[in-house]
RNA sequence: UCCACAGUAGCUCAAUGGUAGAGCAUCCGGCUGUUAACCGGAGGGUUGCAGGUUCGAGUCCCGCCUGUGGAGCCA
């Protein structure tokens, strides 16, 4: 017999069905009691009416506390007053366990609460939502990437040195070997897949131990790193706008159920289509000053400007041709103009800031080295890296897009805490 | 790390320097269509910690702890 599943309950009014879950709500009435069921894949509101069910299952429902495991028989039928427009009407109850006093109620909650018991907050409907939402986005990304051919590479989380900044690594030691650093980004891993399968794309948790304490960051994330041989600044730039308009059209396709739960307004998601606006980072700092913003070129853009920015925008910009100096070593310099480098960042609009950040990548030997002696980086952990530039050496190029900011934005969260089961902040390992 | 704000019942919050309270949750009772149901009743407190001022401190002062919002840095 094939388990039945709240969200498929459509299917199957006027039968009779047996449906496992737990009790999210209970309203009672006398000799009427609503239970609200939720399996994880729906709420159900099952009727108990006393003349239709025995006195020990009538007596059962007065047992049972919120979040208490359950299976409810009973018939399916359509009834407008129920939400979601079908309810069931209970014969027979049996209990698998009573649960303690829950302690998320209906009621509002302090952040910091939730937090504690993101365990259980993981079973509250808003969350369900977002939860389905980044399922959609992972799902979409993983489909856009192998639709094209491209094969999944796994970086290494253990590193033995720095990508981006050295100040922001989470290190440990490794055995008699001395330390050893939790990955910032798969990319130079990717490069060198990049050079063994010509397209290739890291996916996995990357960590940065910034102290940054925002609604943009986490210190554990999940980025996904495309990287493509013989690829340029602008093959960069088109594969990012194409990747996006598939990601927010997947999510629009599979998930609005999920974003109207979030009261997300669709309007600008609906825009995200190829090809995206785009400006130098020069006629960004030009956009900044005409709006009063006080920059001059060579600053890096904080969270303020780059939300001033992406409000002139309707959907998502790309930015490119970023100062040399700013950024980091592995960039390749642009040759009409070596101030810049061929960078490019795709700010998400409504504030959501920086969601992918790429570019061509350095493929000269010697102005590879000079980077990185440049960065005070210490050569011999590069020395494989560097390989890759004696042995066939081509022009590539990749980005990195973050998964949980592309998360928040999409569903419109004021903070990407929501965004990833079990959120590591800088003050906080728990759950 | 810096700046600002906050910490009172299980939760969300009140309380002019003068008897610590409400709503929700819990428990008891009532109600046959509820939608965060409603109505009546009950229990529930070392006011974050440690000092100080005061006849008297949840309230004022000092230090610490924890958290929230933001900055810098970044995806």
């Amino acid at each position: 017999m094939s388990r039945i599943y709240i969200e498929d309950l459509h299917r199957h009014v006027g039968e009779e069905v047996t449906i496992r879950g737990w009790l999210y709500h209970k309203r009672s009435s006398g000799k009427i009691r609503f239970l609200v069921v939720r399996d994880g894949t729906g709420l159900l509101q099952c009727v108990m009416v006393k003349a239709n069910v025995t006195e020990e299952v009538f007596a059962l429902s007065d047992a049972l506390t919120q979040e208490s495991s359950l299976a409810v028989t009973g018939m399916v039928k359509k009834d407008d007053r129920a939400p979601g427009g079908v309810e069931m009407e209970i014969t027979s109850l049996s209990v698998i366990q009573i649960a303690k006093e829950y302690p998320i109620s209906p009621k509002e909650h302090g952040v910091d609460f939730l937090m504690d018991h993101r365990h259980l907050w993981l079973r509250s409907s808003r969350q369900h939502a977002i939860l389905r939402v980044r399922h959609q986005i992972i799902s979409a990304i993983r489909e856009f990437f192998d639709n094209r051919g491209f094969i999944l590479m796994d970086a290494p989380i253990f590193t033995p040195a720095a990508c981006e900044g050295t100040s922001t690594l989470f290190e440990t030691e490794y055995f008699d070997m001395g330390k050893a650093y939790l990955t910032q980004s798969g990319q130079l891993y990717g490069e060198a897949g990049a050079f063994a399968l010509g397209k290739t794309y890291v996916f996995g948790p990357t960590f940065r131990a910034e102290k940054s304490k925002t609604r943009r960051h986490l210190t554990e994330f999940w980025m996904v790193e495309p990287e493509v041989a013989f690829n340029d600044l602008k093959d960069n730039m088109e594969l990012a706008e194409d990747f996006l308009e598939h990601i927010v059209a997947s999510v629009l396709k599979h998930r609005m159920p999920e974003l109207k739960a979030l009261e997300r307004n669709t309007k600008f998601l609906e825009n995200v289509k190829a090809p995206l606006p785009k400006i130098s980072y020069t006629e960004a700092v030009d956009l900044l000053k005409a709006k009063g913003v006080n920059v001059a070129w060579g600053d890096d853009f904080g969270g303020a400007d780059e939300t001033v920015i992406s409000e002139n925008f309707d959907r998502p910009v790309i930015v490119h041709h970023y100062p040399t100096k700013i950024k980091a070593f592995y960039m390749k310099r642009d040759a009409e103009n070596p101030e810049t480098v061929l960078a490019m960042d795709v700010l998400a609009p409504e504030g959501y800031g920086e969601i992918i950040g790429g570019s061509q990548r350095e493929d000269d030997l010697d102005a590879l080295v000079q980077r990185i002696q440049e960065h005070q980086l210490p050569q011999s952990a590069f020395e494989w890296y560097i390989d890759l530039r004696r042995y066939g050496s081509v022009p590539h190029a990749g980005f990195g897009l973050g998964v949980e900011r592309t998360v928040a934005w999409i569903c419109g969260l004021d903070h990407v805490r929501e965004t990833i089961p079990f959120p590591r902040m800088i003050y906080r390992l728990t759950p």
